[in-house]
DNA sequence: CGGTATCCCCACCGATACTG
DNA sequence: CAGTATCGGTGGGGATACCG
């Protein structure tokens, strides 16, 4: 029961593509669906829609629609969502050295795997 | 180029028994992988090897074979392994913080879902 | 613009049986 | 004791098309 919580905060990391869009909604702030796609150019509508609407499940980003033609969107972190960022800028800054570590082991190669 | 590399460290953790492993590990210093099945009991032999294997891979945990009858094989994090605890530690706090979270969104009963 | 709906594949994982 | 081998289920995620 003591055991390891960590894959509470994984669950909610868990997901291709939730990390990237965190990181953007950090930097960016505010940003629309469509703005979220442009940011993210890989993802497709389906995938950023179930990984938002799994975000905004667990209280991490916000979701405001605006009733009006053409729709609009916009997506935000909540104040909770806030309390993750040390974790994902931990992994950043680790995610980074370990690329170095790859390096020095493999001779380099392996950083065009990481490096998306 | 400079997006969100957290998700190389997601990928490392990435795997349904690599952080209860490593917390394992962490806490129990040295462990055969009999004691590791003990402390683990849902784990199957197949998956324990396959996470132990993909740990050691990207050169978290060492493996150290004695050659004798009966087999004895034991595991533990290499100093590099070490260096994703910070992080580890981060998210267990935090995911116990999110179960609070829970119980006051949902009134107790989502945590449940995350107590094992 | 901001989504659903549908189809499909394959990586992940579990169960079970066998082995040096 | 410490693993492989094999089979098979499941669901996360991709491609594409359609919708209010």
């Amino acid at each position: 029961m003591e055991e390891c919580k960590a894959t509470t905060a994984i669950d909610i990391l868990n997901g291709k593509w939730k990390p990237v869009i965190l990181y953007h909604l950090g930097i960016g702030g505010t940003l629309r669906f469509s703005e979220l796609q442009k940011a993210i150019p890989d993802i497709t509508k389906k995938m950023l829609t179930s990984q938002l609407r799994e975000l905004e499940y667990h209280d991490v980003v916000h979701r405001e629609v605006y009733l009006q033609i053409p729709p609009k969107v916009e997506y935000s972190i909540t104040d909770y969502g806030q309390t993750l960022f040390p974790i994902i800028e931990l992994m950043h800054d680790w995610g980074q050295k370990h690329m170095l570590h790859l390096e020095q082991k493999y001779g380099g190669e392996a950083s065009e795997q990481v490096a998306e």
